[in-house]
Parts: structure tokens; C-alpha cells; sequence
DNA sequence: CATGAATGAGACTTCATTCAT
DNA sequence: TATGAATGAAGTCTCATTCAT
């Protein structure tokens, strides 16, 4: 069997359960291991140092997303359309995995510390791209211009975590009702304010 | 004179810069006595633990924010007033003592640890502050009922919080006419979202 | 009013107490000072060291020890008198002030550390005071030589002690009864042992 | 090898040193560390504080002690010859192992401290055992019963103690004349109070 | 006399990481 | 690949003592 490589992925679910449950900060690398089931020192073996273990899984998700802005990106459907996918994508990421999810917000995304600034280019990236889809929109008149995309993007982004920060510090019920609900309010939140048909308010 | 009072004052804003600039886990207790220029003992004098200074920052800006919640809901002004209100000393604040807002958000708002948790009711109290007077505008038919209060107190929040972050972690370009337009945008973009007057999407 | 002597012995009062309770090692000057009712800069101003407050207690009451010996040992009474006067003034003492007692034989007497190093002179006059009481006995006939003198002091002063150490810690039931019992047997079981008279074991 | 237990040992025995040398109290883990030879982590990785250190050494040694009670206690011969074993054994451990003796009779037996308190149920155990010897013999009429078995176990038990005391801070001579001496008198001396047939005094 | 703010050395403990097996 | 013993730097917190008022 490809002992190998389960071995190194079963440490990296072990660590996202972790992570999720104590903090980064609030465990130890025997910890990872015990949830495992391994020797500690087998933590080592496949990876570098603790950090290595959050960036790895950070990297993992954070390229799976933003492949999936892009190909939403390379669509040939409204800028809308566009945000909700995006919205869509990032919510049920949190519905397939709401511990990793957890993980890359709390510990990543939303973190002042090593991991924040190491990844900060990576997160800027997604952001971007989400800027990207509103300039366009903007350019094409589908958008007023009243805000900077760089701006919008930030909104848009902030309230689909907070939303996710909600559910994952039970804040906010959760239900498939919600989830859904919350890809198209946050979507329409976010349209209405840059829709161009919609009256300057 | 009253050295007593200032001391302990000059440790609290020292660690706002240590917090601000290492971040809590990235900083000793020593680090914050050398930046207050007192002796280590002396933040053990007035403060329990490392943990109670970060606390004292965070209930002290906390309570000042729920109360400015509070007397923002007390006036006769609309719905969309409040939240502007809202959204407005939430950036001033940013603006006055952005370290401080930084520490805040980033070492307890967002935090899943400790702090994050011990807080947690504090936190919340805001939200459903806010969720309040959505709540009160949709009886009022100000505003629709298409979503939750809750919700839409999160999106709110969360997109103003994230702005800051934005500029916190120089993703933002910031300005004093910036600082005016995230104040709009966000409560016209919630607002939009919400409007009763505005067309459903 | 005295005070100055006062605030002392209020001090070295509420040192009995809480050397008692907490252990020499358990507890801070500042715990002294505040079953005192006083600032712990006092307890500076009255002692130099925490040390000294408790040689000071110690010194105080086993130099009365001393001179109670001293002055048994003058009396034209039987050795076997003597002894029962000892003993019974050492249960007495215990019975007058059990705290006091404890802290003296739990602290120092029976300490390994600085105190009982320190204070090994003055313990080691108690012992031999009482070993000058059975050496006379012995050379006058009453006792047997069968056993030092030394060794015979050391078992006298150490079953009395091991019976206080009972009630102290409530493994031996006290009463005036048990008081009174526990001289009577501590002599007569020492005496048993030395006796001329009685046949050899 | 067995470094793996073997480690645990050194770190043990060389803690038998270390607290023997300075008092439980005025030594560091490092020192413990440093006589043994290993990692000051080490010292962590075998025992989870420096309290469970001693903790381990007095209940190893204590165990034993109870043993050879129980097991005197068995054996059919007179209770004065089960007494004299039980003397023989403590003294005997002191001969062979004077260092661990101090260790267990000066920082837990006779200490106020946590560890006395903590091990008070096992001290009492060792007493209880002495005293049920003392009341079989009073009930087959080979003791008096003019002192309660308890009250006995303690003198017996406390004569012994002292002269170890006496031997560890060198108040008393030792040779191996002195250790058989000791052993004889104080089970005379305890006896001869008891004795059934010794006249009363 | 009296206070308690201020000092800072020092202790325990944790835990990431290395390494021999 | 796998284990977990071994290392030691680093950090938090305590508390005896000093000192200005």
C-alpha cells in the first residue's frame, strides 16, 4: 500500500482536527501525532517544522480556491453570476470542511502572526482576483464606479467570512437553508450597492 | 502624583504597540515592560497574567463601542442613520488608534483561541446590537425581511472589519478620503441589500 | 500606646498563624502582613528578612525551653522527675500554643534546610541538657548505663515529640486526658527502659 | 539497553543527592539534572514536576517500608521481636541508604508541607500497622493496656526517627555498634513501658 | 512609623526539534 | 519508515526586598 504518502495525509487530517479544536498556538506537535496515531517524531519525517504542517494545509485549500476563482473567471456568464459562484464555492467549502475552514480563517487568514504575513501575498492574490471581476464589470458599465474594486472586493470577502466566522463560533445557525441563503444575500448585498441599474442611494 | 494610575496606564498602552507589532503570542512579558521603561515585576503588580492585559485592552475599547451602539440606537435618526453611525465609529476608531483596533481585531475578534472564546458573549452582544436595529426596521417596513437580522448584522460587521484589515495589513490604500468612503460604501452597500424601496433582485 | 512593640508582636503573632497554615516555604511576607492588618513594608521596618521573623519565633520560645530545663535540672527532685517535668512542659507548651509548636518543629526542628542547620546549636543544648540529667542519673546509680545518654535523650525528646507531630497532623486524639496520658507514658516508658531496677531485657 | 529506564533511575537516584545535599526546597530541577548527568528536559520527559520527583521516592521507599511490616507482622513470634524486626528494618535502611532516609524523613514524614499532607494516608498506614501489633499484644495480655496502641505506634515509631535525625545531622555518633545499640534500646525502652510483666511504675 | 509601588533575579515548566535505534 | 528518548532555549510567573513618599 502507499503507506507513504496516507501516512503524510492522515497527519494532515489529524492536524486540521487539532488545529481546529485547540488553536495553532494551543497545541503541541505530540498532539498532531496523537490524533494520528503516530510517534511524534513521524511529524518530522514528512515535514519540516510545525509551521510547515498549517502552511501545507493553507496551501492545499488557498490554491483550490483561487484555481476556482479563475475558472469561474474564464466563464462566460455576469459578474454576478461570477461573485455568486465565488460565494458558492467558499460556502461549501465550509459546508464539506468547516474544521479546515476554520483552520485557514482563524489561524491564516485572519492572523496577525508569522503565518499571516508569510502568506499575506497568497491571500492578497485572492482578493485580486475577486477585484479583478468587479474593475472589469466596472469598465463594462455593469458596475457603478462609485467604490474601488480593490474595496468591493474587501466587502464582499469580509462578509462571507464573518458569515463563516458566525457558524463556526455558533454565532449564526446553520442549516442548508442557510447556507443558501447566505450565497445570495451576500451576493445581492453586494450587487445592490454596485448595480449601475439601481438608483444612486 | 497619581503614578499609581499612570503606570499601570503606561504598561496598557505599551502593550498595545508590542501586541500591535508582534503580536500577543509573538511577544514576552518582558517586551512590554522594556517598552512601558518599567521593570518587569511591575506588570505582575497590576495585572495578573500576560493574558489579563490583552483583556483589560479588549473590555475597555469593547465597552466604549457597546456603548456607542447603544446611544447610536437611542436617537430619532432612520435605520440607515444608525448603521452609519455605527460603521463611522467603528472606522474613527481605526483612525484615532489603529493599533489598538489592530490588536483587537486580530488578537480577540478574530481569535479561536483563549481570548476568542472568553469573550465570546462580549463579542456577541455587539452583534445583536446591530442585529436589533435591523430587526426594528424590518417591523418598521424600513427595511426588508429577505434575510435574517442576524445575518445581516454579521455581513454588516464583517465587511467594515474587514476593511480594516485591509488597512492594517496595507491591502488598502489609506486616506482620510478612503477612511470617508468605506464608511459610506459599506452602510450603502448593506443598506442596498435591504432597502425596502429597492426592487428585489 | 507602645505601639511600636505592639505592631511587632502583632506581627509575630500573625507569622505563628500563617507559618502554620501555609508553611514557612507556602507563604509570602505579604500573607504575614495581611493577617497582621498591616502594610508588608512593615514587616521590613520590624525584621530584615522573612528569615528573621521566624528565628526570631524560634528563638524566642526555645531559649524559654532552655531556661525551663535549666531550671528543672536545679530542683532536688528524682531524675525521673526531671524528665516528667520536661515532658510535661513541652506538652504544655503545645497545649498553650499549638500553632507555636507546630511551626517550631515542623519548620525548624525537623527541617533539613537553612533554619534547622542554623539552629542546630541551640537544638543540639536542648538535647544535651536532658542528656546531662540521665549522665548524673546514671552516675548516681538511678539509671542504668546500659544505653547513652545521648541516644536516651534523642528517644526521649523525639517520642515526644513524634506525639505531638500525632496530634498536629490528627493522627493521635487529643484531650486533656490524652495530654496528661502522653507525659505520663513518654516518662514512664523511657524510665522503664533505664531503670536500675528493672531487670534486663 | 534499557537506557530508557535506566535514565529514569540516575534522574532518581541522583534527586536522592541533590535533596539529601540542599532540601527539596533549595535546589533547582537543574541541579537535579546536572548531578544526574542528563538534559534538564529529561528530568520533564520521566516526571511530570519536580513534586512527583519525590512524590516517586518516598512512595518507592515507603512502599517497601509497609511491606516488611506486614510482612514481620505475619510471622510467628512475639510482638516485642516483631517490633525489634520493624526497628531493625528502618535503621537498617538508614545504614544502607542514609541519603534517601534524610530525604523521606526531613521534606515529607515530618513536613507540613504539601507532600506531608499529601502523603499523610500512607505515614498513617505505617502507623496503624505498628499500632495493631500493640493492640494484638494488649489483647493477648503480653502488653499492658494502660496506653493506647495509637499512642504507642507513635512514641515507638518517633524514638526511631529521632535517632535517625540524630545520626543525619551528626548529633549522634554512628558505627555499626551504635545502629545494633539503637535497634536493642529503643524496643527495650518502648518494651519495658509495656510489658505485661514489668511492675508498674 | 507606615505604606505599597517598584525592582529583578530566579524558579518551574513547556515544547519544538534532533537523533540514535 | 517509524519510534520516542533526549536536548535546551525560551517564556511565564513569583516573591523577597528596596525605597520614595
Amino acid at each position: 500500500m502507499a503507506t507513504a504518502a496516507d501516512k503524510r495525509r492522515i497527519i494532515l487530517d489529524a492536524a486540521v482536527r487539532v488545529f481546529a479544536r485547540q488553536g495553532f498556538n494551543g497545541c503541541r506537535v505530540s498532539d498532531i501525532a496523537d490524533e494520528a496515531g503516530v510517534a511524534y517524531g513521524l511529524v518530522y519525517h514528512y515535514f519540516r517544522s510545525k509551521d510547515e504542517v498549517l502552511d501545507t494545509l493553507f496551501l492545499e485549500r488557498w490554491n483550490v480556491l483561487l484555481d476556482a476563482i479563475r475558472e469561474t473567471d474564464r466563464q462566460e456568464i455576469s459578474p454576478r453570476d461570477k461573485l455568486y459562484a465565488i460565494a458558492s464555492f467558499i460556502v461549501d467549502s465550509y459546508r464539506h470542511d468547516p474544521e479546515l475552514m476554520k483552520v485557514i480563517i482563524v489561524e491564516v487568514t485572519r492572523a496577525a502572526n508569522t503565518f499571516g504575513q508569510t502568506h499575506l501575498a497568497k491571500i492578497r492574490e485572492a482578493y485580486e482576483l475577486i477585484a479583478d471581476i468587479v474593475a472589469k464589470a466596472q469598465e463594462e458599465g455593469a458596475f457603478t464606479d462609485t467604490i474601488t474594486p480593490q474595496f468591493a472586493a474587501m466587502a464582499f470577502y469580509g462578509a462571507i467570512e464573518q458569515v463563516l466566522t458566525g457558524w463556526i463560533f455558533e454565532l449564526l445557525p446553520h442549516s442548508d437553508t442557510e447556507y443558501e441563503q447566505a450565497k445570495d444575500f451576500v451576493v445581492e448585498t453586494i450587487c445592490a450597492g454596485l448595480d449601475a441599474a439601481a438608483p444612486a442611494v
